[in-house]
RNA sequence: GCCCCGGUAGCUUAGCCCGGUAUAGCGGCGGCCUUGUAAGCCGCAGGCCGCGGGUUCGAAUCCCGCCCGGGGCUCCA
């Protein structure tokens, strides 16, 4: 719909002839309107409810910013050259002059399917012309997909799941002892992701130097200093070493896709999730919410074998985007811009589909607790229809089994998503809110909307199943957890820390007097080589307060360096982990540090090894 | 969209009620100290007190408008 608006003295029109089969009766002779704001509407093909409200609330907000709540609403056919139909056009018009007068506006209309004579005269002041181009998509507030819509319609029925294939409602189970369990089950059903303090993580990515707000770029998008760009970095690539052990093959995808893209268009209804909408000439382009686009539009053009099945296709976006809603953006928690681990498998039948997920499974607890989060962490989701759990009770149950701990269960009567079942581990955060990780889905629509095939051994095509998986969750978000964990560690009275494979420094070197600091530069250089990051705290300042900034800044290992260990090549490390000071060798340090990063990536850290060298982010 | 709170140095912040152009810490810079396991000492620089207007002899402070941020409501994988 397009909208063109004047705020007049006066207008004037006199219907003169009818100009086609649809039209409204109309009185003749001279009308006219003094001091009212004339929009001229055009009603194009797509218009709908949605539109019409849109409409509505511009016409309502130009009102009550010129003050002046009369309005004549001109149909007018000129303003596109994508006209809906008249009937369309007609009904549409009739709907957008009743919700008018609804709010409060005085309307005033001309008829439908006349050619008028019109004059009129516009006020001069800088808001007396106004355009409005309307569309159900892209613009303005951004394109709400259908079933962001439908959500609310969904009538779920909750459940807790035991290990044992208990299924207990929720409101009669016993919560005590499950802590965790009964923060997830609060969070989820009643639907709020609002945040209403600042998270703890917020405070240490910043002083960290790990990750912080971009104020230049939108809400969401967060600037990562070169600390939090290595941990972030090496998270990346320890899930997509693990993803790859697991059979997944890695590609890459673009991060824009055409908005009218025939599979993309009914894919974007059923997904909900508000996009990013990028215009280039006339076409527009969203930006990726997750790897499936990319990935199935690749699928639809392989040669596949049910020898082949199940095929794993593996991508880590950087970035995936979603337009989150404003106040549900804090910290790490929830971005707009976001990197995600996305392995997708396409499975013969359901039988090969609940195999695979199994396996997924193990995958996902098996990568979180390489990256340091345990199951004592997180707590399970899992979300079937009605139909799905009962032909297949054994899997769900086995699902929770191999959790081990009691899981929170969402039911639906109908199928609103284009999955069956899927599940997530949640991690609860210190101010008991919970976040997805790893999640896995069990899709049986999208492989015939994007037309996904494979040949089965008579020779038919066929539509796989396809399992959708993030075996850890968005990585900013494995960081959040990380440093809520490490909080709440602290919060108890431990000492908070990242795991050692992660920490940006994992042994600081503090020589006692300038007179060592090239003896600690080249010890540095040896535990370089064996793969430890090291660095010397050079700078002009006492022991004790170089001790202390390694402490805030979690180094695990710190080491004082002056002469009694120049001579006899014995240190006193101290060790954060255990809060105490030992007595090591060089090679018991890195016999250590080496065991405690065992299976794990290792990068440089892309930092002056002196420290007097290194500027601060903040 | 509506409501509440906020915006003072790179960061954290005092002052605002009750008007007299601003406080401290961290960080930065310079100097002294050459250091043994959680903050050594001294000094210096750094401020359109968010923007615009008003009241006043005089505004960070009072009034009006706007912008930006945070939160709430609403909405919501």
């Amino acid at each position: 719909m397009k909208m063109l608006m004047f705020h007049t003295d006066f207008v004037e029109y006199e219907p003169v002839e009818r100009e086609g089969r649809v039209f409204e009766e109309a009185e003749t002779g001279r009308r006219r309107f003094e001091d009212v704001i004339l929009a001229l509407t055009t009603v194009e093909e797509g218009d709908d409810e949605t539109t019409v409200n849109k409409a509505v609330s511009e016409l309502k907000d130009y009102s009550s910013k010129i003050g002046n709540r009369r309005v004549l609403i001109y149909p007018y056919a000129h303003l596109s050259n994508n006209l809906a139909t008249p009937e369309k056009a007609l009904e549409t018009l009739r709907i957008l002059r009743e919700k008018c007068r609804a709010e409060g506006m005085e309307v005033y209309t001309s008829p439908f399917g006349w050619t008028k004579a019109l004059s009129l005269s516009v006020k001069g002041h800088p808001l007396a012309e106004q355009f409005r181009s309307i569309s159900p998509g892209a613009t303005g507030a951004g394109y709400v997909p259908k079933a962001l819509m439908m959500e609310e319609k969904i009538r779920s029925f909750w459940y807790i799941l035991t290990p044992s294939g208990e299924l207990v409602p929720v409101e009669s189970f016993d919560f005590s002892g499950y802590d965790g369990l009964r923060a997830l089950a609060t969070y989820e059903m009643a639907k709020s992701r609002a945040v209403s303090e600042i998270p703890p993580h917020v405070d240490l990515m910043k002083r960290l130097e790990i990750a912080d707000y971009e104020p230049g770029s939108d809400l969401g998008n967060m600037r990562w200093p070169a600390k939090g760009r290595l941990i972030k970095s090496l998270i990346e690539q320890y899930v997509t070493e693990k993803v790859i052990e697991y059979g997944g093959m890695e590609i890459e995808t673009p991060i824009m896709y055409d908005i009218r893209h025939s599979c993309l268009e009914s894919y974007l209804n059923r997904f909900p999730a508000r996009q990013y909408v990028v215009k280039s000439d006339d076409r527009e382009f969203f930006l990726r919410f997750a790897a499936c686009f990319g990935q199935f539009l690749m699928a639809h053009d392989m040669q596949i074998s049910y020898r082949h099945l199940p095929v794993r296709l593996y991508e880590l976006t950087r970035y995936s985007f979603r337009r989150e809603k404003s106040g549900e953006l804090v910290g790490l928690k929830r971005l707009r811009a976001f990197t995600m681990p996305d392995v997708h498998a396409l499975c013969a039948d359901i039988q090969q589909a609940k195999e695979e997920a199994l396996r997924r499974f193990d995958l996902s607890v098996g990568v979180l607790e390489g990256i340091g989060l345990t199951k004592d962490d997180y707590e399970m989701a899992i979300r079937f229809t009605r139909d799905f759990y009962e032909s297949n009770r054994d899997f769900v149950v086995d699902l929770v089994r191999r959790f081990g701990k009691p899981a929170l269960v969402e039911m639906w009567e109908e199928r609103f998503f284009y999955f069956v079942l899927k599940w997530e581990f949640n991690f609860i955060d210190n101010l008991r809110k919970a976040s997805a990780l790893s999640t896995d889905q069990i899709d049986v629509e999208n492989a015939e909307r994007y037309g996904i095939t494979y040949v089965d051994q008579f020779g038919n095509k066929r539509h796989p199943i396809i399992l959708h998986c993030s075996p850890s969750g968005a990585i900013e978000r494995v960081v959040y957890a990380l440093l809520e964990k490490a909080y709440r560690i602290y919060k108890e009275g431990g000492k908070p820390m990242l795991p050692v494979w992660l920490s940006p420094t994992q042994v600081r070197l503090i020589p006692v007097s300038d007179k060592f600091v090239e003896d600690c530069i080249l010890l540095c250089e040896k535990l370089e080589t064996e793969r430890i990051r090291a660095d010397v705290d050079d700078r002009l300042e006492t022991v004790e307060k170089k001790v202390r900034d390694a402490e805030t800044e979690w180094v695990p290992y710190v080491i004082v360096f002056g002469k009694k260990e120049k001579e006899s090549n014995v240190f006193q490390v101290r060790d954060r982990a255990s809060n105490s000071i030992r007595q090591m060798t060089v090679e018991e340090l890195v016999y250590e540090v080496s065991s405690k990063s065992a299976g794990k990536p290792y990068k440089k850290l892309s930092l002056p090894k002196r420290l007097s060298q290194r500027p601060s982010f903040r």
